[in-house]
DNA sequence: ATTCCTGCAAATACTTTGCATCCTT
DNA sequence: AAGGATGCAAAGTATTTGCAGGAAT
């Protein structure tokens, strides 16, 4: 985890492995707010948005925008192209695998002007989940 | 104008009119931030926030969100199903139609233990504009 | 030893709330 | 006239910045 970290270019001190370390644990996206509690007396959260934002930009970590709440991060996968459906009711929150994103990328381009390249996507389900749709 | 308001339950008072007619003018999503620093003079920025929100609960509008930057919003047209592709350089914003969510909705529904239904999705994408690749 | 990081304090920025007044209906 | 809507002031959160001390390399 400490080589995964210097790997990025950055120094393996103990709050970032702790940062690092939650994020493993879950498999939700956290947000800011979440993580700096759950990491309070260990890292100030002033920290976690500078650890934040650094993992984000050095592709450590993604942030995710679902509806109505403040942005979540989860660790990056490369190789794992996975989404978020969302329950709009209760807020839940599960992965589900697989989107046709390049070939939207694809046609998006043949339809634009003025863009070039895709580098990224976002995509998002939301919905009901079994509890909440019954009542 | 006048009308899509009050059918939607609101009293056509002056500022509604100009947030409506703001955002019928731009192709592109605004921020709150954006919205209230066009009607400054006009229309209080508390206004503007308390505006959007009773908009987007009427379903008048949508809340657009985009990576790394606050949420924007924009009419919602219900027959419309058009996605943002956003330069992550310069942040520029342009739309395209189409995209494959009905298909994806059925097969995340069937991977998922715990959804029901789907209701809504997101679908954007991130990439380079022609004037931004070249630097 | 050097340079990067962190915590703390404080400044900014964003968003929500309360309330008296104003304006549609 | 009645009730919703607005503006202003102020409270409450969220986020960013500066800087001195601490830790990793």
């Amino acid at each position: 985890m400490a080589e995964t970290i210097r790997d990025a270019g950055f120094r393996a001190t103990k709050p970032r492995l702790a940062l690092f370390s939650r994020l493993t644990k879950t498999s939700r996206p956290m947000s800011i707010q979440e993580l700096a509690q759950e990491l309070a007396g260990k890292v100030d959260q002033v920290t976690v948005y500078r650890m934040i934002d650094a993992f984000k930009k050095a592709g450590l970590v993604r942030e995710v925008h679902l509806r109505g709440v403040r942005p979540k991060y989860e660790l990056t996968d490369p190789r794992d192209d996975h989404h978020h459906i969302v329950c709009t009711e209760c807020r839940k929150v599960e992965d589900f695998v697989g989107c046709g994103a390049e070939k939207m990328g694809k046609e998006a381009l043949r339809q634009s002007r003025s863009f070039a390249a895709i580098t990224g996507h976002t995509f998002d389900l939301y919905g009901l989940c079994k509890e909440c749709i019954t009542k």
